[in-house]
DNA sequence: AACTAGGGCAACCGCAATATA
DNA sequence: ATATATTGCGGTTGCCCTAGT
């Protein structure tokens, strides 16, 4: 037998968050760690939400490890040269770049990166000039992103093999990019986007391998691994009203980290104020 | 001042993978 | 072993804000 339905759907509020069940769900999670799944989120903690749209609110927005606003420079180049490598895993992305979102990165990338690399003449598709595309017989290619990074993409021009190899690679990134197209089919009949083609020449690449083989192991770059360790709900959730602030955020309380992932509480200092306070307003402050 | 169009972002949808009864 | 719930993820939608007219 399978498991009890996540929710139905009747009475269950939809739409944006107001301030008041940010609140109830930020006190819930933190004062009731591991001891419920998603599920069972909504009702015990007094919302009327899908359980998924609690997580969804939860990893990206509430968690006080998230930083906000837009993302810096470098975070920008670092998610184009991710992007040119791995195409539109976002989850894959975001794990590299500490307290952002896969959500908050793929909004970033279709408002703002895509059209600073357009602009730039490059196709944010392939990483690939515009004009080069039309002519695929050229000898190596050399794109720039929006700052500096260098995506190169070799291509012997007598080598008709290499070159179909490229083309391949290129099509599979056009295909997964921009939300025009169909989403990507990365190995034929395996339809997982998260784990790649084996025929993916960037899958040599040792950064690509970093990225697909070791993430779960090694902390994202320039983050100190488990930072919510230091995570009090003294500091934090006192910053809303009304929410129990006596508890502490210690190892013991951590264990349900291990077994609820998606709950993930971060570095306090990160936690915006202002961002929390104005949730509903739907700006991103 | 009022209206409109476009941009930005939060949230939802639906599918696939994974976990579990 | 199987069925089904849960979770994760990428794509898409729709609302809100702002700039332009």
């Amino acid at each position: 037998m399978g498991r009890q339905p996540c929710c139905d759907k009747l009475g269950v509020k939809r739409g944006p968050w107001t301030a008041e069940e940010d609140r109830k769900l930020m006190a819930f999670i933190l004062g009731n760690a591991g001891r419920c799944c998603w599920r069972a989120v909504p009702k015990l903690a007094g919302l009327l939400r899908c359980g998924k749209s609690c997580r969804l609110r939860w990893t990206n927005y509430l968690r006080p490890d998230l930083k906000r606003g837009l993302l810096t420079d470098d975070e920008e180049r670092l998610v184009v040269d991710l992007h040119a490598k791995l195409g539109n895993r976002w989850s894959k992305i975001a794990a590299k770049l500490p307290g952002r979102t896969d959500n908050e990165i793929k909004n970033h990338w279709n408002t703002h990166i895509k059209k600073k690399l357009i602009k730039m003449g490059i196709d944010p598709i392939t990483h690939v000039p515009l004009e080069v595309r039309k002519q695929p017989q050229q000898a190596s290619l050399s794109t720039t992103s929006a700052q500096s990074s260098t995506i190169t993409i070799e291509c012997k021009s007598n080598n008709g093999q290499q070159c179909q190899q490229q083309d391949t690679h290129i099509n599979r990134d056009a295909s997964s990019v921009g939300g025009e197209s169909s989403p990507p089919n990365l190995s034929g009949t395996n339809t997982d986007n998260t784990t790649g083609g084996s025929n993916n020449i960037h899958d040599q690449d040792p950064l690509v391998k970093w990225l697909l083989e070791e993430e779960d192991d090694l902390p994202a770059i320039g983050i100190v691994e488990e930072p919510w360790l230091d995570f009090t709900v003294e500091n934090d959730v006192d910053k809303f009203n009304g929410i129990p602030s006596t508890m502490s955020w210690d190892i013991g309380t951590t264990d349900w980290l291990l077994d609820y992932q998606d709950f993930g509480v971060g570095d306090s200092t990160l936690l915006d104020d202002a961002s929390m306070v104005d949730s509903s307003s739907g700006s991103n402050l």
